[in-house]
DNA sequence: CGTACTTTTGAGGCGGTTCAAAGAGAGTGG
DNA sequence: CCACTCTCTTTGAACCGCCTCAAAAGTACG
């Protein structure tokens, strides 16, 4: 008769609802996520809290897991720009720098899982393939940089409005699955930023945004539900107006 | 009495003149830099030649040696973005990926050291510091791709081409030596875009760029020399211009 | 129900664009 | 060496999209 085997435990991140789109997907889960396991805590953010400031030296890095995070860059006389929003699986910190070159401020209640920066980078050491995934991702960050760089510079206000209800959506269903052609039925689109935030994000200000999402909702492509959230008919008419007005 | 040794042949990489800030200094000159050197190749591209496509694969990527490259992203209907300029010791082409992104184009005559993708990836693979390097490199990029979206998202005309001066103007001077604190004397500023190539990049059109060349040149800010050359009297009074006006 | 904040709406102004044309270089061939 | 051409740059004038300033309306929360 076989005695059961006591199982190993595998580590608080065997069941993360995160680890399939983090950084961390790429390690092994019964030889390597325990030992990412032991470096990393999580930690609760109120809304409106500064996670990050350009001021303080980047302590921690990590990833999100509930929430939605602001990347925030702040002229001398106070002209804000935001640079991009972090959702759950995404990463949050600089890798190999002392500090963080803009603010990181809690949109909504964040939880975050961290690791201190010395262990951090003690663990993209053991780990080979956990600093390739770093790079991947901060690939991503680029390429998403530049695409906002093309908005920034280039596109109508109104473009600028259907394309960040765009990013909103996209994020929110989720990651594409290989294969599966995207459906285009209505989606539901929660908006955790206030106008103002959403005027940082795409260079514009909060009077013209408010504008523009009413122009939306009265051409029908989008549906009000509440200030906070929109229903999208069609995403791809929607894309169609964020790329050629 | 000893019989003198062969002089090992470091290989091409050794006299190089961008090594020093090139992702490849990070690589130890006798053991692995001729490695290194057996991948490479350099390649000329007359000023206007397309280097990479948005449309074509990642078949290469490489290092510029001389000259000036302009990434640029294009919409459907025509409009398009410089997302980044790349200088001597710059990297050029993005790893990890089939595709690229943007275009790559040569804007003044481009001398270029390449390797083969297979062969990139292979050396990123066999100099695990060589792919922090260029991680390291990235992130540089993605910081000052940030920066660009707050010249982009909040800047004045103004600002933006007194900041476009300052970029050029201290990647001609060349790297900060630690500790050593940056005279501001005179500085002679060659520019290798046209109006419209700066326009592109600040996200203007060529005639305010003209515009607000001029009036700098008013100021006294900036001297001109000649249409694609100007004197910078002080660098820190121009840095001033492009950040409050 | 009152207070504070966010959002919407309105009216007017301005910075940068658009359209048009003249001016300045740089290269080419007679 | 100069006229010719092509491209790049500058300048001018009118326009417009977005901003600014102001106030009302809506929403959240004690």
């Amino acid at each position: 008769m076989n005695i059961a085997q006591p199982v190993l435990d595998a580590g608080p991140c065997q069941h993360c609802g995160v680890r399939k789109n983090a950084i961390c997907r790429v390690l092994d889960v019964h030889r390597e996520l325990p030992e990412m396991g032991k470096s990393v805590r999580h930690r609760h953010y109120a809304a409106g809290h500064v996670i990050m400031s350009d001021q303080d030296p980047v302590s921690f890095l990590g990833t999100v897991l509930e929430g939605t995070v602001k990347l925030e860059k702040m002229m001398g006389d106070g002209r804000k720009q935001i640079l991009g929003l972090l959702f759950p699986s995404d990463f949050l910190g600089r890798a190999h720098a002392k500090q963080s070159p803009y603010y990181a401020i809690a949109l909504e209640p964040v939880k975050l899982c961290y690791a201190e920066a010395a262990s951090f980078h003690r663990l993209l050491e053991t780990f080979p393939k956990l600093e390739t995934s770093l790079f991947e991702r901060t690939l991503e960050a680029l390429d998403h940089s530049r695409e906002w760089m093309m908005l920034l510079g280039r596109k109508t206000a109104r473009e600028r409005v259907a394309s960040f209800l765009c990013l909103l959506a996209e994020r929110q269903a989720g990651p594409v699955t290989e294969g599966e052609p995207a459906s285009d039925g209505p989606l539901v689109c929660r908006i955790p930023l206030t106008r103002g935030d959403i005027a940082e994000f795409l260079g514009l200000t909060m009077e013209t945004v408010s504008r523009q999402i009413g122009e939306l909702k009265s051409t029908g492509l989008i549906v009000p539900d509440s200030t906070r959230q929109v229903t999208i008919p069609s995403l791809s008419a929607l894309r169609e107006a964020a790329e050629k007005g």
